[in-house]
RNA sequence: UCAGCCGGCCGGGCGGCCGCUCCGGGGUUCGCCCCGGGGAGGAAAGUCCGGGCUCCAUGGAGAGACGGUGCCGGAUAACGUCCGGCGGGGGCGACCCCAGGGACAGUGCCACAGAGAGCAGACCGCCCCGGACUCGUCCGGGGUCAGGGUGAAAGGGUGCGGUAAGAGCGCACCGCGGACGCGGCAACGCGGACGGCAUGGCAAACCCCACCGGGAGCAAAACCGAAUAGGGGCGGCGCGCCCCUCGCGAGAGGGGCAGGCCCGCUCUCCAGGCCAGUCGCCCGGGUUGGUUGCUCGAGGCGGUCGGCGACGACCGUCCCAGAGGAAUGGCCGCCACGUCGGGGGGUGCGAGCCCUCCGGCCCUACAGAACCCGGCUUACAGGCCGGCUGAUCCA
């Protein structure tokens, strides 16, 4: 049965940042393939505070952790050995999602951002330009350190 | 029964499946597994005060600056908190609210309006005297603040006397100040000779007075830990300037001043320490990561005693979250509560209230420990308990 490690360094979430996403009304999916060290999959949870207070923000981890776990159980195995890290950017409406709706969203995307590059040159024209208000930050790979830290504000 | 005031408390429950973290015990192929137990709040929040703890400084004293507090007494480790009083204000009342020291130490401000706003003031008006003439008006000099008018505020109020008109000018009452006396630990209260009324307000204006205060914070801090450099320790040698005397000189002797740094806001003083250069030997490792700090504490609960009370003393008993991209939960079912819509029934003139059924919603409000305590402030669906006040009804 599969696992997936959790994801807790800084500069692993970053790395992330670069990679194919995949975007639905509750979250968004960043993927990165790892080059070196062993197989697996490993993922990160990013709640920032513009969705919402910080109880709010505990329950979206604590639902998406959940789904995490299930979807990890039934994994196909080829899937699960990719060797890939994934962070999920968690939107207000995964607050008050159905559970089947999160885990539909999260099988979707695990496949759709740990795909291995394609020999073709087609890269860029599939991956969705994040030029629109969706965090309204820029798509650049040194984004603003701040905006997508999950930590809950230390103050 | 209705309206209201004060204090205290709770803030979903049960069950099933699957998980997280810590502690104790056991097993292990060292990956982990099994058993038992603990696991968010009254505000965990805002980070506004007060402490503990840690680091920075070698201790002590004084002055200044800056900041804070501000009726009195008490409680407390401490506080800007709390308790009990006082004074002022509000309410029929239970009760609630108030940054509430000093304006004869000084400086300053009091806009606009108004004649005049701080050693007051004459615009209209009132009154007296003189003059002019067209004979009831004008001009000049003076008195006056009762009236008009302005203003937040016009130098006590009302009445009588008094006067040319007036005025504490005189008197009565009220107000105000007030030596002194009495009560109280005190704030303050009560009485009050006497004073013809004087010291108008603002100190969330500067300021004065009294009291308090070093700074930064668990991302503090300590330890483990790979490399270079800075760095640290020990030991040897070495010690600035001026004057006088001796000496050809290197230098020697005596006297005086000692330079710089360390007193984490500044300055001064006292005590004390260090450095000033070079050589040799040894130690050591900024960051990432790990461990500690990290939960037994001004602790919870129960009781007795003291106190009006805040609280204190004593006895008994309990161990009660310790995460670290951050655990304390996820999903489902049932029930209760709330709310919305609809049907039926009861009651009432009626708004409405009560009972019951069906469906939907929220599936709970505010909100998530981050070193730990004491407070304050702010947010909060709904509900429970106790005491008290005012109406109304019955006896």
């Amino acid at each position: 049965m599969a696992t997936i490690e959790r994801l807790k360094k800084r500069p692993d979430f970053l790395a992330a940042a670069a990679g194919r996403r995949f975007h639905t009304d509750r979250m968004t999916a960043q993927g990165r393939l790892r080059e070196s060290e062993a197989g697996g999959l490993r993922l990160g949870l990013t709640v920032t505070k513009r969705v919402g207070h910080a109880t709010e923000r505990n329950r979206i981890k604590r639902r998406l952790r959940a789904v995490v776990a299930e979807v990890a159980a039934s994994l196909p195995a080829d899937l699960a050995a990719r060797t890939a890290d994934i962070v999920l950017i968690a939107r207000r409406p995964a607050l008050d999602a159905a559970f089947a709706t999160l885990a539909d969203d999260l099988r979707q995307a695990l496949p759709a951002v740990t795909r291995p590059p394609k020999p073709g040159a087609g890269e860029s024209a599939g991956r969705p330009r994040p030029s629109s208000r969706r965090g309204g930050r820029p798509a650049a790979p040194p984004a603003p350190p701040n905006e997508r830290v999950g930590v809950p504000d230390g103050q």
